[in-house]
RNA sequence: CGGGGUAUGGCGCAGUCUGGUAGCGCGCCAGCUUUGGGUGCUGGAUGUCGGGAGUUCAAAUCUCUCUACCCCGACCA
């Protein structure tokens, strides 16, 4: 290819609300382009990364056994009604209805569609095990899209779906895909770690993520030298010491201006750690529920979210709910004579002569025990671990890092194969529910999460296996050295015709201009050639990690 | 949805407070120059100042309203 009939769109400012790394250098790079929030057009540079990270994933399904399959983007509601998913999936599902008022909604994920192919099908226990997958467009309305292509409303997404007899083949085809899994995330070059994962709002027994870690990652994730690996989202938290006996009085303190856990610390000279931070969320029942955590921990949602005292979605209870009920601020809240449920962390509910909001503007409370100054609370892990605490499995310290989701295994088991009858008859010639399992991949999410692993001050560093160009020509004076371009087309015909893809920069452009478009769009390795070096028979090749070039 | 902010040529911004009919840098086009890390000079094109309504002799600027986008909180590949 030649940048002559190519488009190249970068950028050379960085553009303005680009928040993350990748998104920026996206947007620079002329990878992407923003139609609508959440939405993007591929540029045919980006296009070429976003096809290379497909071929990737296709050939490992391909070689794990799965069968590639294209399903539509738009389904019809009734599906979603079968497996009750109408009602559940909330606004997140886009709906709409076509000229004759039918509705459809647009495919945030197809375990409907894949079901209602296999139980038409696949009649027959000898078809099994069976698994499919596609990569094509998925549709979620994010409540809050944002850091460009890494949570999109429209994005690229590999699905598979797998249908069993049984568990034990459920089991196998789950370790084959586990396992293809990190042949793709190794041979995109990815530092990736896998982790047991919460099974969320799709259901099914067990799950394990595939996390790119990197700094910007929406995700923290939990593990051990000794090999555990979780979402810090269901990590227990170690069990909590003793509560100590009551020694001192209840008093209340004037604690003018003072908010934050951090400014009532320093202002009451207590450690947070002995001072209890109150969340107040919505009730399911409409009434308002107060959470207590010690002021060192951080509340996890994952885990509140199974207090069935709390509303569902997670809801905190706004400025002017709380106001009207206890009379105060966020910042003086406390659980004494709270009214509603109180519900503590097994870690707050061990302290004992602690700290905590009076309920009262300014005041605070200190001394304050359980069961003398306020009933004993209900009591849950509710809390995050964290960093140097002891794994659940007793596999060594806790380290925690952040990564990016783009890959996740579940074991489905029968959720959706028993709602759609998806069956096929047995040996003994019984009807049988099959047994499922789904595998998703963020194709686009993985070219954003490649970036974040792997760019520098010039650009992107593309791993070999997604830069859309694997060689640049930048031949210096093209249009005015014969020998620089004899030389030039010579070797752009020999590596193209050695089936390398190859970038020949033949614009009228100065070599710094070159240069710098060549390292932002990150392509790995570059030959310069220029009548200085040919007078020797040499040209300069310089890989885009390293720091100097050699002849 | 709630909270905060922004909207002026392709991109990044100034001008808005204190109304007087739009400017800078980059990019783009032409010419010359230069040519191993975003060259220099000259000339040029591109704006219904997000939409609508209003106030005014006069609105990018003031008022109302709508819309879009960005950032912060509850979801997921």
């Amino acid at each position: 290819m030649r940048t002559s009939r190519f488009l190249l769109a970068t950028l050379r400012e960085d553009p303005a609300d680009a928040e993350v790394i990748s998104q920026r250098l996206m947007l620079r790079a002329g990878l992407i382009s923003r139609l609508a929030t959440g939405i993007y057009s591929w540029l045919p540079l980006g296009l070429r990364v976003l096809r290379k990270a497909e071929r990737v994933v296709r050939e490992e399904m391909d070689r794990a056994g799965a069968q590639e399959l294209l399903m539509p983007a738009v389904q019809p509601a009734e599906l979603w009604q079968e497996s009750a998913r109408w009602e559940k999936y909330g606004p997140e599902l886009l709906r709409f209805k076509d000229r004759h008022h039918r509705e459809f909604c647009f495919g945030p994920t197809h375990e409907e569609v894949i079901t209602d192919i296999v139980r038409q099908k696949v009649t027959s226990y000898r078809q099994l095990p069976a698994c499919f997958y596609q990569i094509q467009t998925k549709f979620r309305d994010e409540i809050r899209p944002r850091f460009g292509v890494m949570r999109a409303r429209e994005f690229l997404m590999k699905d598979a779906y797998s249908f069993h007899r049984d568990d034990d083949s459920l089991d196998e085809t789950y370790t084959a895909m586990y396992a293809a899994y990190e042949a793709i995330f190794g041979r995109l070059g990815l530092t990736f770690r896998a982790v047991a994962a919460d099974t969320g709002s799709i259901g099914g027994a067990s799950s394990h993520e595939f996390h790119v870690l990197a700094e910007s990652g929406e995700d923290a994730i939990a593990y051990s030298e000794g090999g555990y690996a979780a979402n810090v989202e269901l990590t227990q938290a170690p069990p909590p010491p003793e509560r100590p006996p009551a020694t001192a009085s209840r008093e209340s303190v004037h604690t003018p201006g003072q908010h934050t856990i951090a400014e009532v610390s320093a202002f009451l000279g207590v450690p947070a750690e002995r001072i209890v931070k109150t969340l107040v969320l919505r009730g399911a029942d409409g009434g308002l529920v107060a959470l207590l955590l010690r002021g060192d921990h951080e509340l996890n949602a994952v885990k509140a979210l199974r207090l069935p005292q709390l509303a569902q979605p997670l809801q905190f209870a706004t400025p002017a709910e709380v106001q009207a009920a206890l009379g105060c601020d966020f910042g003086s809240v406390g659980p004494v004579d709270f009214p509603g449920p109180v519900i503590a962390d097994r870690d707050a509910a061990a302290l004992a002569d602690f700290v905590c909001g009076a309920n009262a503007h300014g005041y605070h409370l200190t001394g304050v025990n359980f069961a003398r100054d306020l009933p004993e609370p209900a009591v849950a892990d509710i809390r995050n671990v964290v960093a140097g605490e002891p794994a659940p499995d007793g596999s060594g310290p806790l380290a925690i890092a952040r990564g990016i989701e783009v890959g996740h295994v579940f074991k489905l088991g029968t959720v959706y194969s028993e709602k759609l009858a998806c069956t096929v008859l047995d040996e003994h010639g019984r009807e049988a529910v099959m047994t499922m399992g789904c595998y998703g991949i963020g194709v686009s999410r993985v070219v954003a999460a490649a970036i974040e692993q792997n760019h520098d001050a010039r650009g992107i560093v593309w791993p070999q296996a997604l830069a859309p160009f694997e060689v640049a020509l930048v031949p210096i004076n093209l249009h005015k050295s014969p020998a620089v371009a004899e030389a030039t087309d010579k070797l752009y015909a020999e590596l193209t015709a050695a089936g390398v893809d190859v970038l020949l920069d033949d614009r009228p452009e100065r070599p710094g201009v070159m240069f710098a478009d060549m390292d932002l769009i990150g392509i790995p390795h570059r030959l310069v050639i220029g009548d200085r070096g040919l007078k020797e028979g040499q040209v300069e090749y310089k890989a885009r990690r390293a720091d100097t070039a050699e002849n």
